[in-house]
DNA sequence: ATCCTTTCTGTCTTTCTTTGACCTTGGAGA
DNA sequence: TCTCCAAGGTCAAAGAAAGACAGAAAGGAT
């Protein structure tokens, strides 16, 4: 397993038993784990990000801390504010997969569903030797689409 | 007998013994077996196909791997022949929106699912500047993605 | 022997991870 | 206030996989 994996799930344990909120010590963590400071950067850069659902905030200088934070939307707020303001008029392959992991861990959609629609907009799918602007373009009205057939789904 | 065919048995034993569901690393195999390791990607590539009935993925960077899922065999009937015979290499909406609906009767899939499908590949979600015959090859492998995904869930 | 297909290798590319060197910030004391 | 130190931040380079693809080698059919 990676050492960013498990950090990574070291983190996510800590934020389950602290009531979604925690707060860490980036070098204490990284000597935790035999490792350099920035690896420890580098995790919340890639999996606490706010499309993963979390927001973090720092403090340097003595005492200093990093905090993160599990946003915890309901399911209709989630979609809204995907439909709205997150998927714009372009969308790639990798914010997309993001997005649709955090729709099936916040519990808007099944993790079926989620895997069906990153499938969906995948580089296998989207193959056609076409523009990647393009491509991105289409990604984003292909999601929309899923998204709202969802929305419906669920209110009626 | 054929390299090739010594670690194609190889794999399929693993999947025998690991629920049909196997991670491999591609260089400890090549290695195991004395090849290049681009002789993996042959082998992955001329017999575990999803034609054949496998859905692979994988992961790259340190601690990358290759996933390789055995679908069921009935399900791998339908889905060769969904693949083959029904998708193609082209597919206009409202072929795929019969296909679609066809498949939720059958109970092959959910009637969500189906939805979901058909709002993925629907007129709105392609509403792009490109020539009708480009969208109708992307719908068609958007399709199939989303089949394969279907696939390989576990069990069902 | 020749031609075609399948198998195999090697090289270069892309993606993800890990490390290290250097930068910036905020406090605590002098 | 000024200076120093204890954090955390940034970035680029190195490392560790897997992917793509062209071309060589091997088999098989005629």
């Amino acid at each position: 397993m990676r050492l960013s994996d498990t950090i990574e799930a070291f983190i996510k344990e800590m934020l389950r038993e602290d009531q979604q909120e925690v707060e860490i010590k980036r070098n204490e963590l990284a000597e935790y784990f035999h490792c350099a400071p920035s690896q420890i950067n580098y995790v919340l850069s890639t999996r606490f990000t706010p499309d993963h659902g979390y927001v973090t905030s720092s403090q340097r200088g003595g005492g200093g801390y990093i905090r993160i934070v599990q946003v915890r939307r309901s399911a209709e707020d989630q979609l809204a504010y995907l439909l709205n303001e997150r998927i714009g008029a372009s969308i790639d392959f990798t914010a997309a997969q993001i997005l649709c992991r955090q729709l099936a861990e916040s519990g808007a959609v099944s993790p079926e569903d989620a895997y069906l629609m990153a499938s969906a907009v995948s580089p296998a799918a989207f193959s056609v030797p076409v523009p990647e602007a393009v491509k991105n373009a289409l990604r984003a009205k292909v999601l929309r689409s899923m998204l709202l057939a969802i929305a419906q789904r669920r209110d009626g």
